[in-house]
RNA sequence: GGCGCAUUGGUGUAGUUGGUUAACACGCUGCCCUCUCAAGGCAGAGAUCACGAGUUCGAGUCUCGUAUGCGCUACCA
């Protein structure tokens, strides 16, 4: 049989981390076994659920390049057919009718009172068979139901047994139904609950494989209950272990913010290859020491096997701009940018030009060659997309700003630079070709003749040319701005104007 | 409260059927290279493998207990 995955997120929220995670590893798995990879949204909770969410849920999947087979499903749209098959449960005696009126719970102390009720009900000697309606007469049961008094539907877990799984990850699970509740599968308002509709969705969707989070490891009982009930087949399992905060705290919205959310990373200059490479690497890993992989290669390599059953801690801190998030996760992303295929990175970077205004079309045609040369050359130092239109601007444009540190460490602190500068531009005005070699010799003759360290003139030439202290090979960039721009840059008194006056030592 | 899962340097992970100085990547420190910063090369710091007991000639690897963390326990998903 065909192996059939999928991704099911709830629309509420955007796309965060560890979801994005069991997405890539559904995918990797189909992929890697030839099956398919189906897309559900879960949106059932009306009061939660907004399109913006699927929206962005479906940007994410799009930029990770995690394309899905078949059509988007929506289980809001199954709504009724669930609510008609737990009808029929009752019908077929595997459900019941509970006329207990609704319990209101407020949302914020919900796990307190899931305790308190837990530690009541033990202390009463009270097993999880102990609803009232679990045997109401049927003919009863109807005559209610009639009148139009409102009941829930649970189903009735058999009071004797066990069920039983080997997750893929987990290996063997075992739990006696005594220690499962007979679970509500419709609300009294007639509303179908998740885990009836995840499991209807599944069979209708044929899934054979269930791939997700391991807060489900205990859910999964219930639902082999309901496959059970339902007369189908149920699928293999495997559960991925969570993604935590730094805190070791579940990642959440609320609590941390747009770090965690996928899209952030799309916003913030990630190549999508590195994200990806990164995320693959987090609960799982492949044999031997390889870690950076290509798409191809992640494919070849993904198996159930290598998933881990620890969880792993994400790191990131939104108050440091240079560990803003996890360092491996910069450093691959760094990595990616400096020796992916230039061909490759050449539309990002276009777009990256675009958004701050610093593209112009003349980058696609006419001076592609340019154009490469500069982004080949600026590329291994950056770390994100974004530092090309930061740090890259200007190769770009011709309104950059000086760095303070660099100017003074570098122009102001030696007087004779005002005048050597200048002079050094009229140098390279007659340097023909204008490249790397000749502007070397020209500057290094002239450091020689004005009795300067060549260093001096070099790192002053770095800060005129791209206000910066850090940054390639001089010569590189030179030959790169240009002999018309290097010479203009190098006659700019701006920095002092900027700087020096400022302070009236000038 | 009950049930389940996990626990190897700061982080992500390797550690074959128990067998010498616990491996790799990121990060960190130093050196080399050098026009700066990266990259690269070299070297180094950092783990009594959560803790305690047991089995064994020998345990990170097996058993039990404890602790800690996480998850589930809902007419949320």
């Amino acid at each position: 049989m065909p192996i059939r995955v999928r991704f099911a997120p709830s629309p509420t929220g955007y796309l965060h981390i560890g979801a994005a995670r069991s997405a890539l590893f559904n995918w990797l798995y189909a992929r890697h076994v030839g099956g398919k990879f189906l897309l559900r949204i879960e949106d059932t909770d009306i009061q939660r659920s907004t399109e913006e969410s699927t929206r962005s849920i479906l940007e994410g999947l799009e930029w990770l390049g995690l394309n899905y087979d078949e059509e988007l499903v929506f289980q809001s749209d199954n709504a009724e057919k669930h609510r008609r098959a737990a009808l029929s449960l009752i019908e077929a005696g595997k459900a019941y009718r509970d006329f207990t009126p609704k319990e209101e719970r407020a949302d914020a102390n919900v796990k307190q009172g899931i305790a308190e009720r837990a530690r009541a009900q033990a202390a009463e000697g009270q097993d999880q068979r102990g609803n009232p309606y679990r045997e109401l007469d049927m003919e009863e049961s109807n005559r209610r139901a009639a009148a139009g008094e409102p009941f829930a539907v649970r189903l009735k877990v058999p009071h004797e047994g066990k069920t039983h799984f080997t997750d893929a990850v987990y290996g063997e699970q075992e739990r006696t139904h005594a220690e499962i509740e007979d679970l509500v599968l419709l609300r009294s308002d007639g509303h179908p609950l998740y885990n009836l509709s995840v499991v209807m969705d599944d069979i209708e969707m044929g899934i054979t494989d269930v791939i997700r989070g391991q807060d489900h490891l205990t859910n999964t009982h219930k639902q082999i209950l309901i496959y059970e009930a339902l007369g189908a087949r149920v699928p293999r399992f495997a559960h991925l272990p969570l993604i935590l905060a730094p805190n070791k705290g579940k990642l959440s919205k609320r609590k941390h913010g747009e770090v965690v959310s996928l899209t952030t990373y799309r916003d913030r200059g990630f190549v999508p290859a590195a994200f990806r490479n990164f995320l693959a690497l987090l609960g799982w890993s492949a044999e031997g020491e390889q870690e950076i992989m290509s798409l191809d290669e992640l494919i070849e390599r993904f198996s159930l096997e290598g998933v881990h059953r620890s969880n792993a801690i994400f790191n990131f801190n939104e108050s440091d701009p240079r560990h803003w998030t996890d360092d491996k996760a910069l450093w691959m992303n760094a990595e990616y940018i400096r020796t992916m295929p230039l061909e490759e990175l050449l539309p990002m970077v276009k777009a990256e030009l675009r958004a701050n205004k610093l593209w112009r079309e003349e980058y696609e045609d006419d001076e592609s060659a340019w154009f490469e040369r500069a982004v080949d050359l600026i590329r291994q130092r950056f770390f994100t997309l974004k530092d090309f239109s930061a740090q890259g601007r200007p190769y770009f444009s011709e309104d950059f700003d000086f760095d303070e540190a660099a100017v003074r460490k570098n122009v102001l602190k030696e007087p004779r630079l005002k005048e050597l500068l200048p002079a050094l531009a009229g140098r390279l005005e007659g340097v023909e070709p204008f490249t790397a070699q000749a502007s070397e010799a020209a500057l290094r003759a002239f450091a020689e003749e004005s009795e300067v360290k060549a260093g001096l003139l070099i790192n002053a030439s770095r800060t005129m040319l791209t206000g910066q202290a850090v940054g390639p090979s001089m010569f590189e960039v030179f030959e790169v701005i240009g002999r018309e721009r290097s010479v203009r840059r190098l006659r700019s008194q701006q920095p002092w104007f900027e700087f020096a006056e400022r302070d009236g030592k000038v």
